[in-house]
DNA sequence: GAAACAAGGGAAAACGTTTACCCAAAACTG
DNA sequence: CAGTTTTGGGTAAACGTTTTCCCTTGTTTC
């Protein structure tokens, strides 16, 4: 077989190469492996996979030292099929135009990769037939986990949820009803009452709220600690202080939340934002009707991104611990199919007069 | 046949099942569709993959059929195996932390999806050996292409390149002399160009630089073209007058140098930071010294974040057309093995009467 | 009406793994 | 020392595809 072959198919990784060309690229098999350390196949899967009780000290040396000279690493499909379980983790985020899930992602990655899995990342741009094409195609992909970082209702995500499959809901509940699964987030219904608390405990004359969709059950969850615990004060929210905007991004919520909230004889003097983009656009609203935040009027953000005290040092905050996300999703893709991890969050004030690092 | 195996081994579509529950749920394979549908299983792939010329109107009608009952979809794995290539197409982002990263990974992941592949998002933290090995695993999980968001110089970077692995460089550069490879992004050193040739007609009294490392091309390119088109209308930028900050992150950076320049006699009227996070620093450390953006300074940042009119409308930048990225690395992935995509830029310069918060 | 050809479709190999099963030799047991 | 267990390791099947041959049936051509 030195007869070099017309048109060499894909890739000749087999033996003869190797004196050949020095460095043989091409992706080597594990057969190359077992030839070039004089053992067979199985031996080196084993020698890979750790399986202790089934090689001699020497034998595994050798193959390990052939592992290296050819730069051997196992192939992601072959064992995928074998073993109908793949390294790939997918993760569907809602909408990546939120800084908070790219920051969740950045989280998660790092964790899996620690975890010895890979992070596919998609966007569902919250539509229920992306979501459920990305869900289908991962699990013909093998995945090992599907964590849904803000899942919205759709029939494939119904069927999995009833079929077993290792789903994670980050942040918003299974919008399933009945179907118990996987959770990682805050208690977002204690955040929000603690708002209300700090908000009542200020004693700011006139008290304002802009909220996304309540079809997050995060979203949901705030406003409602928040509204009890006012209730529970005999503190009046009237609707003319509640504003939120359907369909709308963030962004654009806060800004026209916070138009509507000006109209009003009675200006807000502490405006409760559900997320921190609603806060960045009520700010803009507010400085161009010439009030300043901090001074004319309190404003509380979620989620506390990185970078609020760079852009937004006039805004508190209800800081998510999104940098722990990452270990609590792998440990509950590792642990028990109903398990919720509820992670601490901290009400972050800033005093107005404070600098950032 | 007919006797039940004491364990199925891990899940068994096979056809005698179906008529014992309804969803048959389990994966299906190739090989119960082609039952199914009364055909060959070789006929079910040449239907899948639109091979036209085997396959007879009716066949083709019951195979479609019959995927359509069952809820087939192809695996992954077995096709990688079979064909050598899968649809995973990696983007290896240098740092997720920096908003420019998500957006142009969100833009990516449309545009690979629309084409057919699925987005892989790694996070390299500018680490030379999570570069490599996120490299290495890739190409074991026989990625179509291997994107790098930022590259930086690495031993298997090198191996690839020289391989001729189907990479494309966006942002910034091959780290690798001499190989040239595919290529996105835009034309720094004009815009950088662009950035002083305003400032000078502006007639501002002194310009100052921050900037990031220059080991990525991409910033190097934005610093040259700046500083050529100075000292082209001999203009003097002193040392004291260009500040950087040796493996900072870029917030810190424009922090760092804005207090640096601040530290000097002659106040900079106008200073160019070569992205949108060095301005958000600098600005920070300018307002703690009393100074306002647009009245008292002017600054230009690079990226124009699509939040910038939002939390920044004090800042002129450069604007970095990151949503045509994504289709412009599907072209790079599908075309000419060196290519260079060069997309138009746009200095955005803000009205100054948009006053900030 | 035979020969050539086109169209439709099946059988089987191959891709790179993992693992159940088998077997030889060496090490123990009585 | 015969029998049993342990140790080390090889053989081959299976995973789900794609694709190369091959074969059967029409259908056309002289």
């Amino acid at each position: 077989m030195d007869i070099p072959l017309q048109r060499a198919p894909k890739s000749r990784p087999s033996v003869s190469t190797a004196k050949t060309s020095p460095a043989p690229r091409e992706s080597v098999s594990i057969s190359a492996v077992a030839a070039h350390a004089g053992v067979s196949i199985a031996t080196v899967s084993r020698v890979v996979n750790g399986v202790s009780n089934k090689a001699s000290e020497l034998t595994v040396a050798r193959v390990r030292a052939a592992i290296a000279t050819l730069g051997y690493r196992p192939t992601g499909a072959g064992r995928a099929l074998r073993s109908g379980q793949s390294r790939l983790v997918a993760v569907l985020a809602a909408n990546m135009a939120n800084p908070i899930m790219p920051a969740i992602a950045a989280a998660a990655e790092v964790a899996l990769r620690r975890a010895g899995f890979v992070m596919v990342l998609c966007d569902t741009h919250e539509r229920p037939e992306l979501q459920d094409e990305y869900l289908l195609e991962m699990r013909a992909q093998y995945a090992r986990g599907l964590v849904l970082l803000g899942a919205v209702d759709s029939p494939v995500l119904r069927d999995f949820a009833h079929a077993g499959e290792p789903l994670v809901f980050v942040n918003r509940r299974s919008p399933v009803a009945g179907s118990r699964e996987r959770y990682v987030g805050i208690d977002n219904r204690l955040a929000g009452a603690e708002v209300a608390y700090w908000m009542v405990s200020q004693k700011f004359l006139a008290l304002a709220l802009i909220h996304a969709r309540l079809s997050s059950s995060a979203t949901a969850e705030r406003v409602q600690g928040f509204q009890d615990v006012l209730k529970e004060h005999g503190i009046a929210l009237p609707k003319s202080r509640v504003q939120t905007l359907a369909g709308a991004e963030h962004l654009k919520i806060g800004y026209q939340g916070m138009a509507r909230l000006l109209t009003h004889k009675v200006r807000p003097h502490a405006v409760f934002c559900t997320s921190d983009l609603i806060a960045y656009g009520a700010q803009r609203r507010a400085a161009e009707s010439g009030l300043q935040i901090g001074r004319d009027m309190v404003l509380v953000g979620f989620d506390d991104s990185p970078m609020n005290p760079w852009v937004a040092p006039w805004l508190h905050a209800v800081r998510v611990p999104y940098a722990q996300y990452g270990a609590a999703i792998v440990q509950a893709l590792n642990g028990d199919p109903i398990q919720n991890i509820i992670l601490p969050h901290e009400l972050v004030i800033r005093s107005t007069v404070d600098t950032p690092a």
